[in-house]
DNA sequence: CAAATTTATGCAAACGTTTGCCGCCACCTT
DNA sequence: AAGGTGGCGGCAAACGTTTGCATAAATTTG
């Protein structure tokens, strides 16, 4: 219950102004070096922690040392291993990072924008939650750093980092061709996402490649949750000409396909229909690295050329299930 | 970059004192209606944020409206569950969540709880490192209310909301029994963690409720990580008399054992193995929910008495993989 | 050796709130 | 008519820092 010692307590025992302290703790200004050891000592024996509100309150720029990071869910794994990407730079700098969950939900998102910039915060990360997203944009006006993952914004300039998702796709449904498939069901993101739009043109692109026409009654769009991809993929499997392997484009609705095909696997000779499971790791952790160390720099350097990375997901080539 | 107005701009646009405008907004002090109506249209048309760093520093008891969540991993499952959970309820109480991963090691838990305390968060949830965790009982002296969660302190009275591992255990082993095996491997967690002895606890009671003897030779002790359930897997399944089921202490041993499963499957015929996967759910998110809940009610009554909750999990019972 | 410069430290304002205290006004009560 | 009461709102201090400015001492310079 013993309130902690501040900066003046400190001052009063090494016998110097608090502003000495604050210099020494800073390394700003010219402090005598036995003065510094002094307030060193007297910092010791008080067991001083500074008080970082205090110091965000009073340095409006930068040096709060506090990220934000707003995602949609952080039970997705996607954004939990992003988040721990963000979380360990941040910790490598002795930033904390404040996580918001917004559910792809506009108002929880503009709340969260609202708190971060009320606790000052130095910068945040976040996928826009459409292209054009105006709560974002009002606070990259006011001179918040910002750096986009998995989604961008499409005006503005900003730093961001994303996944190469045509490409993952392209070399996904290239694999499933060269194993000798030719019906491919495709379990594809929603048609307003950028992400569902690159993987489908992934998947179209792989077809055109290999010389093979779509078939379109192939080709059914889900929400990226699990429900619709074992949806999706109990439609695909009625057909009567029914796919020989399905691409599924993300991890929740893969799951939901599995379930799906297991619930007919019972009904199904083994041999007519045995998915193999391959599947595109997204560097989800890498992402979250990369963006927080765009932000670090960001932060510390307000003018420089906003960049743009594109990580490449891995193919990961498992027997069948 | 315009910087964001303040109490002052508000106070001298409604023509007022910057006190009437704290108090309109904070619903303390009589304040006229028709003040308080010219005030709050001053405030819309400026589009007034109050600035919660500030008020942190303000007011050193609660009302911060920042709560600190420090927990091992957040790409642990189990964590993101709790995570999440802890998150609803203090955004549906308008608290911000700081996270903070911190590995199991040691130095990294004390750089976040002085990081913690030094933000004043209102208050810190988290799993303790061991059961005598000097660094969080310095905390608590200090007077920050703390929950902990998953794990215990042995010492001070704490909030605390854990889950029943014994019993978890005892009708996961004991429905496994009544599927007619007597021959039951253990993939035990580390000895020396709570969690651990209380699953080896169930184990064994239920072997001793059926009349079944302990086989030594089917217990082995794993660290709650992939590899280790993977290598005593293969360790159990290599015996003379191997186990007919497999009971794996969390998770990622479950993943690992499925894993040496999976590998050794071509081998061995499936109907002399074939385990049954029956999991043993943590209700994780309802974990982080009762604790934020706790805490918040702690928050605003320091003096209440300390209270423990125990959530029993939940069997799921599945048909073999 | 006086003047100019550098070095080391103190002083006090500012960041944006909350809140105890005081005063004003209007209305009752004797 | 004098005093009391209560509603309303202003004043200013405080929270713990950082930092521009001033100043004293020490050092270099001409």
């Amino acid at each position: 219950m013993n309130k902690p010692s501040s900066l003046i307590d400190v001052a009063r025992r090494a016998k110097v102004n608090i502003s000495t302290v604050s210099r020494t703790i800073n390394q700003t200004g010219k402090i005598g070096s036995e003065t510094q050891a002094r307030v060193r000592k007297a910092m010791r024996e008080l067991g001083y922690k500074p008080n970082r509100v205090a110091r965000r309150l009073r340095t409006r720029d930068s040096s709060s040392h506090l990220l934000g990071l707003i995602i949609p869910n952080i039970q997705n794994i996607f954004f939990a291993d992003l988040a721990r990407g963000v979380e360990d730079v941040a910790y490598k700098s002795n930033y904390a990072v404040l996580l918001c969950n917004y559910d792809e939900d506009e108002a929880k998102e503009r709340f969260y924008l609202d708190v971060l910039q009320s606790e000052s915060v130095d910068g945040i990360i976040l996928p826009p939650i459409h292209e054009t997203d105006p709560a974002v944009l009002q606070v990259v006006r006011n001179g918040t750093p910002v750096v986009c993952v998995d989604r961008s914004l499409s005006s503005g300039n900003l730093d961001k980092v994303e996944v190469d998702n045509h490409t993952g796709a392209l070399k996904a449904v290239e694999h499933i061709i060269a194993r000798g498939h030719r019906r491919i069901g495709l379990i594809g993101g929603p048609a307003d996402s950028s992400t569902g739009r690159e993987r489908l043109r992934g998947y179209k692109d792989a077809h055109a490649q290999a010389g093979l026409a779509l078939k379109p009654e192939l080709i059914r769009f889900g929400d990226y949750k699990q429900a619709s991809g074992e949806t999706i993929a109990h439609e695909l499997l009625s057909l009567a000409e029914p796919p020989t392997a399905l691409f599924a484009c993300n991890g929740l609705m893969t799951a939901g396909a599995l379930e799906a095909i297991a619930a007919r696997g019972l009904k199904m000779l083994p041999d007519v229909f045995n998915p193999p499971l391959t599947v595109v790791r997204q560097p989800a952790y890498e992402v979250g690295k990369y963006a927080a160390e765009l932000l670090l720099k960001r932060i510390e350097d307000g003018k420089r050329p906003a960049t743009s990375l594109k990580l490449m997901p891995e193919l990961i080539i498992r027997k069948s299930c």
